[in-house]
DNA sequence: TGTACATCAGTGAACGCGCGTTCACTGATGTAC
DNA sequence: TGTACATCAGTGAACGCGCGTTCACTGATGTAC
């Protein structure tokens, strides 16, 4: 048992002291693309060749910090909704905590919708995770739609992700002409628009 | 002027055989970010070196890869229009061809859209030709839409845009659970989706 | 409580690699006379 | 038409770098007796 996680040879826990590494340089650097193994390492404090010991590969820790994010993307998808909130605030608040957590993170967002890891079937306990996130779409817009016939509710729902996906790409990327206070307005209004068409039967 | 591109030292059109080396890796292997400006020069059958003479650097080869990139998603935008469309199969043709763009050349479409070149405000060509494929979205839309109030056409404009570019991301990330089939009648659906509501009063 | 030992998370050096870019150069070209 | 020359698009070697990964090792830990 001992004192644990001094400053000792054997870290304690350095799985998630790399993968808490690994996020602080996406963070920093805006991008996994460029995230080095060497670097996690030592910015952990430890040697280039420890992370082999609790990871296979590169790919694996990548793959380990996606899920947090997709955690946290939760976890704002969730944020501004209130017990009290009506289902049409609930659907307002998920997309913007959507598009919010990817502003605010765009390394992490890029890792998670981008190229590096590739497809996401070689990592069923990701997959699990970015579902999750999904799923908070599908409850927020089946409280808000009621008329809709079932046929129309996969592209109904897809819809919806794209759409706030393809804003939340566009603002990551900056490719909108459009300023960082304009992209909040730009969010609501957005969102309200696709409200509105969804809930006009 | 002599016999112009044999096999000579003197290549003749090395810039645009540079470009077009560059596309035909992107192709094939679906990422702009691996790519090497040395596998570039030797697929166009020069020296290493040989780029430096036309581009300054790796990123401005990119930035010239990526105009190309945004020429050909306009051309696929326009692909399906007949001057005999009516506006609202104008603009389902035009939603269509920018999402099959993407999925055909998700490398290309990576590379215009993704962090590799980081914004495009270096580059105002490049800003110019991804302003024109914009441009094809708004016209589209405005032909279909004669009712809608000034004030939101901000915001319908970058929905539409959104909408598509998000269900183009998610089907070349494979982000979506669809196979290649449904992907298309997806496509379909969506956007006759969005259409119908645009078009709702 | 004390000692011997198995375990295993870390180390540090090395392998082999490909990269972007620079530099002195060379050879083909077009032009001035 | 023929020659000297300036131009410049290419070459090939090298610089310096950081990378992912492997490997023999070492030292801290917990456990069996």
């Amino acid at each position: 048992m001992a004192r644990a996680k001094a400053n000792t040879y054997h870290h304690g826990n350095l799985r998630q002291a790399l993968i808490r590494a690994a996020i602080t340089l996406i963070e920093r650097d805006g991008a996994a693309a460029e995230l080095s193994l060497r670097e996690v390492a030592s910015t952990a404090g430890v040697s280039q060749a420890a992370p082999y010991a609790h990871f296979s590969d590169k790919r694996a820790l990548l793959a380990a910090v996606a899920e947090v994010g997709f955690t946290r993307l939760a976890a704002s998808m969730r944020q501004g909704v209130r017990p009290s909130s009506s289902p049409a605030q609930r659907f307002l608040a998920t997309g913007r905590g959507y598009v919010q957590f990817a502003v605010r993170s765009p390394g992490m967002f890029r890792l998670m919708f981008g190229a590096n890891l590739g497809g996401l079937a070689d990592f069923p306990d990701l997959q699990a995770k970015a579902d999750t996130a999904y799923g908070l779409f599908v409850e927020a817009l089946d409280a808000v739609t009621t008329s809709t016939k079932p046929g129309d509710m996969t592209a109904l729902r897809l819809s919806t992700w794209s759409l706030i996906h393809g804003l939340a790409s566009l603002l990551v990327e900056q490719r909108l002409p459009v300023d960082r206070k304009r992209a909040q307005e730009l969010v609501e209004s957005v969102t309200e628009f696709h409200l509105r068409q969804v809930t006009a039967h």
